[in-house]
DNA sequence: AAGAACATCAACCGCTTGTAC
DNA sequence: CGTACAAGCGGTTGATGTTCT
């Protein structure tokens, strides 16, 4: 049995909205604020279907969006969320006030895959370009490299060379767990979950302090442990705890080796639940992992 | 000046996620 | 626990504007 569709479509404009509609739907959210799309267009006056005029309102109407061209800052903004989110437009618009998902999207599409092609950048990878297809997998060493994330971006298999760096699923979050890291970008744009965001989420003083440190630094540092390294196929032997790529739990815990940077120059800041810190490598445990 | 080619972006569509029952 | 529904998300489309030939 099918669902129902949201709206009649046979009742419903489609296509450009006109001034009027627009009036009507600020008038309707403005008396009655926004939310329960599907009755609003009824209740509103118009024969839009409600997806419509979420749409509308969101991409187009709301009084707190910023129009206009991107500044520079914002394009750099976009391309470093980008390399850590992946095609997150909602989280990446989350952290570009006054932009809307939809405009970052448009505005990557059509801009910024241009400029890190123009820059011999791969857009979807943040890799060079020349090395994209280059499968390599040699593994970076287990060294506590700031650019470890750029090192793991630039080489072309993720599995193979950050077996262990988990992507965690949201079931993670609700016990309590440190996200520890994605793969890659290409993770990121692979997985349907919300790791990142997870990640950004779990840095619980961190807007507060991005107002601190205005020199937002997003790059992801991540670090592979000194000792064997499990394989891709141990992802099987969780799967209802990671995503992909995981390690069996007690693994991980006397294994992974990460230190999550995110928005902050200096490690000092850094909110990752650490219970040790050794040449600024900070080496994750949680509960979960024990467990 | 006209039409083709390209660029832009608002809007749509289908799928996923969250949640109430 | 399963189902249905509402909302949200990301990919894609198509109308419109701009530039090129």
């Amino acid at each position: 049995m099918g669902r129902s569709p949201c709206c009649e479509k046979a009742h419903t404009n489609k296509g450009a909205w006109t001034k009027e509609e627009d009036q009507r739907l600020i008038n309707y959210i403005r008396t009655h604020g926004e939310g329960c799309w599907r009755s609003l267009p009824k209740a509103a006056g118009l024969l839009r279907c409600g997806k419509s005029c979420r749409l509308r309102w969101i991409n187009y109407l709301r009084p707190d969006l910023k129009r206009g061209n991107f500044t520079e800052e914002e394009d750099e903004l976009i391309i470093k969320l980008h390399s850590l989110l992946g095609n997150k437009w909602s989280l990446i618009a989350g952290r570009l006030p006054g932009r809307t998902d939809n405009e970052i999207k448009n505005y990557w599409n059509t801009h910024i895959k241009r400029k890190l092609l123009s820059r011999g950048l791969d857009p979807q990878t943040h890799r060079p370009l020349n090395s994209a297809t280059n499968s390599s997998t040699t593994t970076p060493s287990t060294t506590n490299t700031t650019n470890a994330y750029s090192d793991a971006l630039n080489s072309s298999s993720p599995a193979a060379v950050l077996p262990e760096i988990v992507a965690i699923n949201k079931t993670a979050d609700k016990k309590g767990t440190t996200i520890i890291g994605a793969n890659s970008a290409e993770e990121a744009h692979s997985s349907s979950g919300t790791t990142e965001e997870e990640l950004l989420k779990h840095q619980p003083q961190q807007q507060q302090q991005e107002q601190n440190y205005p020199e937002l630094n997003l790059e992801l540092s991540i670090s592979l442990p000194s000792q064997s390294t499990p394989t891709a196929n141990t992802a099987e032997s969780k799967p209802q705890q990671f995503s992909i790529f995981a390690a069996p739990a007690p693994m991980i815990a006397q294994t992974i080796c990460v230190c999550c940077r995110l928005g902050f120059q200096s490690s000092q800041n850094c909110n990752c639940q650490t219970t040790m810190i050794t040449n600024g490598v900070h080496i994750l445990q949680t509960s979960r992992f024990i467990d």
